[in-house]
DNA sequence: GGTATCACTTTCCCAAAGGATACCGATATA
DNA sequence: TATATCGGTATCCTTTGGGAAAGTGATACC
């Protein structure tokens, strides 16, 4: 009894939280898809077309190899990206978006509208003052 | 005419780059918003009701009371949530989802949905190997 | 032979995020 | 009088994210 009680005492809303944590943690695994400093943009400049590495790095101001190989990485691992291996001389190496890359992007759209929202309301605020 | 040359080598889409910045920030605004280790368990919290400071910490266990002091005054500068003192004695504190606030709701639910089925397709392939 | 490019990797470093712990003044409770 | 609760702060420490710079092996170009 006690125990039960203290359970309440902890967590009041522990049944729902219980619910909760299993819409937490895909919504935490998209989040961390998307989060960082460069993988929006590195995934939007590869829905732009099949990009070679440097190419990428030149479009991106100020990312550095070590930072764009460790993304490019991640976005295979998630079956986002590819890579493809041409053997020419020396070998060049392209990077494409996935079609199931592809699949980000109504929720890219869906985080741009509720951020241009937020942004316009946040500096009409400041205008305000 | 080598200083334009050199901005065609240094971006190559330039054109649609310039395009592509307008796009990025609203995205981070909103990822920002929703990113970090706390944010979204209490904003979750709180949309099942009014809660006090304390009540927050003990639902979302680890939770300090620097990181939820810091996640809710953030909350409240993006007027996501808002505070209200009653001078019962000592004074008590509650802390409610706004209506602006719920706005983020669709949001989090696309993320959930891409989510989910990206951990299905990630199990998927582990159970594959 | 010297320099440059490609696709990276390695090492070292710094700043930001976050955790642990202690503390605060006010008030209620035993 | 001692202890606990509330709504936080303050201080110190560790972990993580990310930047700077140099290096690598293979090849092309002058």
């Amino acid at each position: 009894m006690e125990i039960i009680e203290q359970d309440k005492r902890k967590c009041p809303t522990h049944v729902s939280n219980v619910e909760c944590t299993k819409h937490l943690l895909p919504v935490k695994d998209a989040l961390d898809i998307l989060s960082g400093k460069w993988k929006l943009q590195i995934i939007l400049s590869l829905t732009f077309g099949k990009k070679r590495f440097k190419q990428i790095q030149r479009e991106i101001p100020g990312l550095t190899p070590k930072m764009l190989s460790k993304e490019l990485k991640e976005l295979e691992i998630n079956e986002l990206a590819s890579r493809h291996v041409y053997d020419t001389s020396p070998v060049s190496i392209e990077y494409e978006i996935t079609p199931y890359g592809k699949t980000l992007r109504p929720l890219i759209e869906e985080l741009e509208k509720w951020g241009s929202k937020h942004r316009k309301r946040i500096i009409a605020r400041s205008n305000r003052d």
